[in-house]
DNA sequence: CGGCATAGTGTCCGGAGCACACGCGAGTCA
DNA sequence: TGACTCGCGTGTGCTCCGGACACTATGCCG
């Protein structure tokens, strides 16, 4: 451990912090991860992960940093969303966070409680506790993305295990747009793109006809990408 | 003037900054405003307006103070771009900043010149000088934004003057597409959507038959915002 | 008064979206 | 073991929107 030091600057300057929107999809319903803090200002609240950002690293790389330490996540997709800088949206001064969205798998990911024996947990974003800070701004917003972002870009892939059915699909759409979208059309959209590669298997375990697996094709998804096609609802 | 104290914090903190795309639009060609620099680093380099921001400001006040400190501008439209910090974008030390991206009715507005005399000038998009720092990604994402926007929001108002004709919207949108409209077509929607009030004016002072004016009706806009409708193309 | 430059306008066609209905396969339970 | 139930998986036809497309109108100028 080197000697704390102090830093000293001719001018003040605001504190750098990141924060994380983790979203997974559990079954129908749309989750967030969040922490509860240990330490105050806002202790036993929960919040988003997030921290400060060191010299040395980008904004992107605090990010994973801060998602690994305090979660043991490795986001599928990870991307910044809106720097939150208002005077008082710290009651310990002045603090700017640059806010990050991200998306896992969350059937590939059991959560690692935080090193420092804060909680973490996956709460409904319809129905999360009080946050602390302007967290619950940051989430509205991350929320907001996430709607306007899966119609034009396959991130929505990144929430569903990699197999999975044409209707676990439909549904995410239909929970994150929140709204019923036909089910005929829904597939001759999505496979006229040919994006998604057809298994030679089947659900297991259900109680009636078993629908047939898909997986969806990054590589066709570049490939398509760079010829000029427009991913679209 | 307060006498010059310095700050001491725990933990090294980054300098933040932000940084202005300001396009206009001067017929048909887009522009973006541009500062060139005084001092070190990059001192004779242009540079996009921005500086530091202070305890006390909002990120978007500190914005819109670069823009009227260093220009003179007040911009029609003024939003949050993207936050760039990767640690070697400035050779002075970490340095990260917020860019901001802002658009104004270039008609309406003389440049003044910056009060420590370091010049401002209007540049076209697709032919700056070489900017300093990492400028020219930040002037690339910017282009990307409103490449994207466009299409969804009614922005494009913001860069022509009050009164327009339908030729010079569609021109507007043909150089910001960076692709030919037709222009039937293009009438057709635009005039569907209602959010034009026709005026009993037409063009002054052109040798031919003068085109008839309009104005964007922001009240009605908003109205048919709040009731769901969605502005496209 | 004729030429020219831009303004302004309507139609047709194909593809996409949408509503609708039925057969299939697998598991369940009596 | 056979009948039932439940969700999977598909074809069709109508409608409507968006894109392609070419000519007439108007005002200025020489």
């Amino acid at each position: 451990m080197p000697a704390r030091v102090s830093h000293t600057y001719e001018y003040p300057r605001p504190a750098l912090t990141v924060d994380c929107v983790v979203f997974g999809l559990d079954e129908d319903d749309l989750k967030v991860l969040l922490i509860q803090r240990g330490v105050e200002p806002f202790a036993g609240r929960w919040a988003l992960p997030g921290g400060f950002v060191r010299m040395e690293e980008s904004l992107d790389d605090a990010a994973r940093r801060e998602l690994e330490e305090e979660a043991g996540i490795r986001p599928g997709h990870l991307e910044q969303l809106y720097t939150f800088g208002t005077p008082e949206r710290d009651p310990r001064g002045r603090v700017v966070t640059v806010a990050y969205f991200a998306l896992v798998k969350l059937s590939a990911h059991t959560l690692r409680a935080a090193t420092d024996a804060r909680e973490a947990a996956w709460f409904s974003v319809w129905d999360t506790p009080k946050l602390a800070f302007d967290h619950v701004d940051i989430l509205a917003t991350a929320l907001q993305r996430l709607k306007g972002k899966v119609r034009y870009q396959p991130i929505g892939f990144e929430l569903l295990p990699p197999k999975f059915t044409l209707t676990q699909l439909q549904r995410l759409y239909e929970v994150v747009l929140e709204r019923e979208l036909d089910k005929r059309n829904f597939r001759k959209k999505i496979l006229a793109m040919d994006l998604l590669e057809e298994l030679d298997e089947v659900e297991q375990d259900v109680s009636h006809r078993a629908a047939r697996l898909y997986r969806f094709d990054h590589k066709k998804y570049r490939q398509l990408e760079k010829a000029g096609f427009n991913f679209e609802l």
